[in-house]
DNA sequence: AACCTGGGCAACCGCACTTTT
DNA sequence: AAAAAGTGCGGTTGCCCAGGT
């Protein structure tokens, strides 16, 4: 029974402003480990996974928006060149980018440069082929086409690209971002708008459970009736006890990192 | 103007690994 | 020590939009 309400009642998909700001409100209060605790606390609908890969893509403080600089694809070539799709391990060398961005732009652009080459060698020229690159990536036997290109062929190409201004860039994702910022909401909003969490403590070491009750989420919806303030509280007392989650600095908070986002950010984007 | 195509990105899925009980 | 739960990671898919025909 339960079970079936449970499948009833996930959600999938695109989230909603309302999703991100409660979102963002209960990884405030609780910090950002116990996904599947806040996810069901939170009254959204969504599974922790969903919660966790939302954040860290997209709601995360600091998170960079828009081309990567020369610099970073460089980065990435240079990374990838050593550890192949390791894009977790890469994106901890690029702050403010996340491996699904860096897994895109590479897949998108690595794309690219294989049509290009392709379509450079494509009479037949087999002297020039990707062997090179073998002995690089480190999937070998269960490349994609996006790894087939060859580091040494994408690095050079890539420095072309730089040289030649980053014609890549020309509809990037800035705007896109920019656009659908423009379109829906912008994630500045959603801290602007934040004056509640603006004002609570910070949620480490056991201080929060009190100023947590006096927040209140404007646009949250009511948890799941079994769960009240008292219960919620009282679970995480109990991990709280065991120092699972919460950040034990003031510099390790990622609440107060998240309030200085809508100041970083606008200068982040230009 | 309508349709088609490709790029870019967000999100989901399945598996692997880690932590907790 | 083993099982269960939680989390992280890489691969893949689907949607939206812009540009081209």
């Amino acid at each position: 029974m339960k079970m079936v309400q449970d499948q009833q009642e996930i959600r999938k998909g695109p989230w909603t402003e309302q999703e991100d700001f409660q979102l963002v409100c209960f990884v405030g209060l609780f910090g950002d480990r116990r996904w599947d605790f806040i996810a069901k606390v939170s009254g959204l609908n969504r599974t922790g996974k969903s919660c966790r890969l939302r954040w860290v893509n997209y709601l995360h403080p600091g998170l960079k928006r828009g081309k990567m600089t020369p610099q970073e694809e460089r980065l990435v070539l240079e990374l990838h060149s050593k550890w192949g799709n390791r894009w977790s391990r890469i994106a901890r060398k690029l702050p403010g980018r996340t491996d699904n961005e860096i897994k895109n732009y590479w897949r998108t652009h690595m794309r690219k440069k294989a049509q290009e080459k392709k379509r450079a060698m494509s009479p037949s020229s087999p002297s020039s082929n990707c062997s090179s690159s073998s002995n690089i990536t480190t999937n070998e036997g269960g490349a994609s086409f996006y790894d087939t290109g060859g580091v040494e062929i994408m690095a050079t190409s890539a420095e072309k690209k730089y040289i030649n201004g980053g014609d890549q860039a020309k509809k990037d994702g800035n705007d896109t971002a920019a656009k659908r910022d423009q379109k829906e909401y912008s994630l500045d909003d959603i801290w602007k708008d934040l004056p509640e969490v603006n004002s609570i403590e910070p949620v480490y070491n056991g201080s929060y459970a009190e100023e947590a009750c006096k927040f209140s989420c404007p646009l949250m919806t009511p948890p799941p009736p079994p769960l009240t303030w008292d219960s919620l509280f009282k679970m995480d007392e109990e991990h709280e006890s065991k120092n699972m989650f919460l950040p034990t600095t003031p510099s390790d908070n990622q609440f107060l990192s998240c309030f200085d986002y809508g100041k970083t950010s606008s200068s982040l984007t230009g």
